[in-house]
Formats: structure tokens, sequence, C-alpha cells
DNA sequence: CGGGCCATTGAAGTATGTCAAAGTTTGTGG
DNA sequence: CCACAAACTTTGACATACTTCAATGGCCCG
């Protein structure tokens, strides 16, 4: 079953984080989620979350929105795009890819969610979604009522600036993928992302060096502009040279200043 | 002077539009804007800008801001990435170019910006400006200061949803972007590219089908993840193939349908 | 009028996409 | 728990697209 229970010492996102963190009953697939009572106050990344560095009257006002929970099997859809706008999402754990829908009915990725990430907001442009939002593996997210969100944020100056504040940080990560995705060489731009990842792995408390993929070649080759092959070539060619080890979807960085090199190079 | 002089029925967005519309003194130059009484009411662009739509209640609130202008000529910054993050900014007039800094001291673009965009949104995340902003040509900004600007979200529920709508609209402009840059060929990069500024000379109510652009080809290059030379031997392309006539900056759409097809392959 | 920036174009070598086939991994159902 | 099928990954070969280097010409500004 678990493909990486022989390797020791590796902390493995999505399996070390338990599955039912809450007592409280929720359902699988896209069925309207129900609403416990502390939507935060047990959540494993509440301080990567929109609570992060809230005070006690703004965390208050957020605890009274009917925050949902809502998991999905690897597969599922949060959203579609085109859909109606009324929940902004939080990834409580597991990963998600976004994707915006192409003239020709295939999809062009446009970012990958882990926990504590905000996903949906681009709704809030027209009123429906732009892009759509599939869960990579086993996962669960809240939903959080946009208008009440909104409204809260009438009442608390805190929670104004936090959630501008996070809005704003969407948009410097989709900068970053910008200046990514727009390096020459594919080859640079797998090196970057494997950076990424290893950087958001860190960010959640996980080992920067060890870490899974969650995604297939495909949606990292559409994510990054190249062709799936070319994906597999590049990491196959740091894996030569020694600069990370990579086994299917496992990845383990050995040479992160080479890495770095061959990124900006 | 005018490149463009000799060119009848034109509509040259930049110069079309009066350069001194209001009676309100500017300086040039980056030193601190001067306050008009009423600062989007005379404004060309104020649909396109941060009041459209809203009601008078709100807009008198917006009107209560100390929103200055800012005046720059060709090649001037607005703000630079690192700065402290103060102000939202407004296009008036002209065009923009932002760009975030490479680890190697150059720049990758990551925007254009025309009249009635907002800019500098993404100093909010961290609190500093991430990206730098450059004029590509003569042109004015209205300074809007953002703390005020979240102050007056606290009373105004349309002013709120305006303010997040405008934000969400900066992020789904940054995934077509991707999408755009995600591209295989840069053929079809250079072709979405110029169908893009088509549209947005269309919204300003500029000739989508004749246009100048304000940005060098290197500047293109970076921002589509290119080299000058291959946006040049791209627009060369398509100038041969009668799809587009290109003299130099200046760009005459021909058959906006056959350069859709390269935007699509 | 001259200098500098910008755009265009050519040539050559490299990187990348496409097609194809074989090998892995994962998931399913017995 | 095993076997099988489907999905995914890797690798090779080849044609093409792209970058780089280099040289030329045009345009704009001082």
């Amino acid at each position: 079953m678990d493909l990486h229970s022989g390797i020791p010492g590796a902390r493995l996102p999505g399996r070390s984080i338990p599955i039912v963190p809450v007592g409280v009953r929720v359902r699988l697939g896209t069925e309207p989620a129900t609403a416990p009572q502390a939507p935060c106050d047990d959540c494993y990344v509440r301080h990567l979350c929109l609570p992060a560095g809230l005070d006690a009257r703004s965390s208050d006002m957020l605890r009274g929105l009917r925050i949902g929970r809502k998991r999905l099997r690897k597969g599922q859809r949060l959203y579609r795009a085109g859909e109606p706008f009324v929940f902004l999402y939080a990834v409580r754990f597991g990963t998600f890819k976004s994707s915006l829908p192409l003239a020709d009915g295939s999809e062009q990725v446009t970012g990958f969610h882990l926990a504590g990430d905000l996903m949906g907001f681009d709704g809030a442009a027209q009123g429906n979604h732009a892009t759509s939002a599939v869960a990579l593996e086993n996962a669960e997210a809240c939903a959080i009522p946009y208008a009440q969100l909104l409204e809260a944020c009438a009442d608390s100056q805190p929670l104004r600036r936090r959630v501008a504040q996070a809005m704003a940080a969407l948009l410097v990560r989709e900068y970053s993928t910008s200046k990514l995705i727009a390096r020459c060489y594919a080859e640079a731009r797998v090196a970057g992302f494997l950076l990424l990842m290893s950087q958001w792995m860190q960010e959640r408390g996980f080992s920067p060096r060890e870490f899974q993929l969650r995604m297939s070649r495909a949606d990292i080759g559409s994510y990054l502009g190249t062709s799936l092959e070319t994906v597999s070539r590049s990491l196959s060619l740091f894996d030569r040279l020694g600069l990370v080890h990579v086994r299917s979807r496992h990845i383990e960085v050995l040479r992160p200043d080479a890495l770095r090199e061959h990124a900006s190079a």
C-alpha cells in the first residue's frame, strides 16, 4: 500500500497528517459541507491560513462565520470554472491543482495548493470561478462563505488587513510563477519547480529534502509550459548528475545549491 | 517629433488623451503628489478604475481619501521593489511596465499597465513592494493611500466588494498571463500577446486594429519568456503572412482570426 | 549631425516537441 | 494477497524551434 514505508526518517506529507483530526462528521464528495463549531481552533495549519496573526476579537469574528469542511478523494473537484463563486476555500490537508480551461477542451494548470493555502478567490472578479480545482490526493478544505467574510471585514480592522494581505500574497505568488515559467530553458524551470516544492514543504513543517510529488509529469509540464517528456528528462538528468534522487514521484534533494545553479542558468 | 503624425485615422493611445486634463498643479518626478479636490470626477477612465459601478455614497467615500496624482516622464519609476508599500496606484494615462528583480541583477517583466489599471497591490503581502513600476511613456497615475482605502472599506459594503473584486481581477489577469506564456511555441505567445494588446486597446476605447507598442522587443521577450530576436522574428513572420502590418512599434492587425489561429497552435 | 538605442536578419549549434515503444506504478477486483 | 488493467513514467530517434552571436540598418535624442 504505502510506497514509502521503507524509507526511514522521511516525513511523508499527507500521510503523517491525521486524516480525521476533528470529531465532526464530514462526508466525502462535493455535497454541502458540515459546519464544526470552532473551525480553526483545532486546525493543524491555522498559523499559515486566514487566522494567522489575528487578535482574539478578530479570531472570534472568523469563528462566527459558517465555515464548513469538505473532504475530497483523489480526483474529485472542489469547484469548476464557470460555477458561481460562493465560497473561498482553505486547504486543511492534501494537495490540489487548479487549472484554466483552454479553447481546445484541454486544461492549463495554473497552480498547486497545499495546506494553509487559500483557493478560489479568482471567482470574486466576475462572480464565477475562473479556474477549476481538483484534489490530487485525499484532501480536505474549509469552505468560507465569501459574502459573510466580507461582512465581517466591516467590523474588524485586523481582519480587513489580513484578508487583503492574503489576497496580495496570492498575487505575489502568481508573479513568482510567471518568473518561473518565463525562464528560457525547460531544465531551469524544472529545477526552479523542485526548489519551489522544497520551500513549500519546509514552510509547512515537512522536510525540504525529501518529499512526494502529488502531481503527474503532465501536470508539471502544463504548469511549466513544457512537454511531460522534457520534465521527465530534466528530472532524469538531475538524478544522473547527483543533484536529486528521483524515483517516480518520490524526490530527494541532494544538492540544493547546485539545483539553484541550474534554476538560474 | 511624432512618429505617427502621418497615419490618417489612427487613434494613437497616449497621444489622443489630453495630457493635462485637470486644472490642478502636478509636478513631474517622484516627489509627493498633490491632491486635487475631486480625484475621480473628471477622470477619463473612472468607468474602468476603482469607482466603477459604485453608488453615490461609496463614491463620496472614495472622494474623501487623500488621493494624489503623480506625473512621470518616460523611463521614470513609480515605485521600486523593496520600497515600503503606502500607495495603491491607478493609471490615469500612459503605459507602465512592472518587473521583478532577478538574482543576476536583471529584471523579469511581469506585466504592462494601461489607463484604469491598478498597480502596486502586491506590496500589501509583505508591506513592501515586490515589483518595480516604470513609465514606458509620459504617464500619470493616482496615488491612493492604502491604509485610508482599507479604513473606508469599513463603512461601505459596495466599496468593500469593489476593492476585493478589483484585487481578484488582478489575480485573474495573472492567470491569463500564465496561460499565455505557458504556451509551447514562442510564435503562439507573440500572437497571443498581440491579441491581448488589441483587447486592452478596445476596452479603453481605442482601435483594436491599430495601435502602438510602448514596450521594446526586449520587454516583450522578457514578459513572454523568449528572446527579443524570437519576438522580432515572429512579428516579421506575421507581417510576411499578411496577418499584421508591423513597422517597428506600430501595429496594424489585419486578420485577427488568423492571429487567433496562430495563438492556439 | 552624430551617437546610442532599438529592431531586423543571418548562420550555426543546441534544446525541445513529437512520435513511438517499453517499463513502472497504482488501483481494482477476484 | 494476488493478478490484471489502466495510467503514468522513462527513454530513444528525429525533425523543428529556439537561443546565441554577430552584423547591419533605422530611428530618436541631444
